[in-house]
DNA sequence: CCAATGTCAGCATAACTGACATCA
DNA sequence: CTGATGTCAGTTGTGCTGACATTG
């Protein structure tokens, strides 16, 4: 019972089921020409708004610092996939907005996401998938802590 | 449709999942006296067999390569929780061994799998954790490249 | 005065690649 | 000779905390 590798914990099960598909886009993204993709410019491009979001709001969605999400969008700026423009309700905010080229991308790991899903739909089945998705889309809360 | 945030996707929802075990698991093993206790540390604890295992085995369980598996190891004995004894089957080999400590701890985290588990099932029900489990234990294979 | 936002700097963690010795 | 294992060294990626200026 001590065995920990035999009884495999559910959160063993989520990080290799997050990995299955991480791996995945970036390998897609990769080969598909955007070289320099990491999982870190994936997470943000995954909650950005096509007419653009603040970085503190891309921190929230993506689950990291204000400052985390800063560097990364510095480096997505660097790449011209996205542009900083002024926030026009307060000038103290900016907005990162895909460039043309950005949009392009983000239409790719769109592409990349569906078919990924389709692929575990092959592997694992309709109703398996569609399971896994509601119980993941109920509100978990956060984690308890106490 | 290019608003990616709105329609999250399978893997974001995967990530938030296995950072809710995550940070359950750190959080209260910190708070029952593992101090020095992180990520790295609790994934190679997940599959380490009781009477130990090669460090190349435990780098191949928890999808890392040999040498950040030997990192954490390292570190773990530092901390007197695994001892490295030769592997009597081979002699190029060493085994990473559970010490009375180590055994304690794991028993601890285990525990702690329970208990997030349990909690889970309160928040989202016994059904989906059921259907949530049975999606993760098929055999997905290796995630798609080409 | 206070809260939110963006930014700069420094630091810690974690995993990587490369190289090499040992052993089956 | 080849492949697996362990190890050392160097490097990169990623996110963190602290601090500060600006704006609402």
């Amino acid at each position: 019972m001590l065995d920990a590798h035999r009884t495999v914990n559910l959160g063993q099960l989520l990080h290799q089921a997050f990995r299955w598909f991480d791996e995945g886009l970036v390998a897609r993204l990769r080969s598909a020409g955007w070289a320099e993709l990491t999982r870190a410019h994936s997470s943000i491009f995954a909650v950005i708004d096509i007419d653009g979001t603040r970085i503190s709001e891309l921190a929230r969605r993506s689950g990291v610092t204000r400052q985390a999400a800063h560097q990364v969008v510095q480096d997505l700026v660097r790449q011209g996939l996205v542009e900083l423009q002024p926030d026009p309700t307060n000038r103290s905010a900016r907005r990162a907005v895909p460039t043309a080229s950005g949009r392009h991308s983000i239409e790719m790991a769109l592409t990349v996401f569906d078919d990924l899903e389709t692929e575990l739909v092959r592997r694992i089945g309709a109703d398996n998938v569609s399971r896994l998705r509601d119980a993941l889309e109920h509100d978990w809360g956060p984690p308890p802590v106490g």
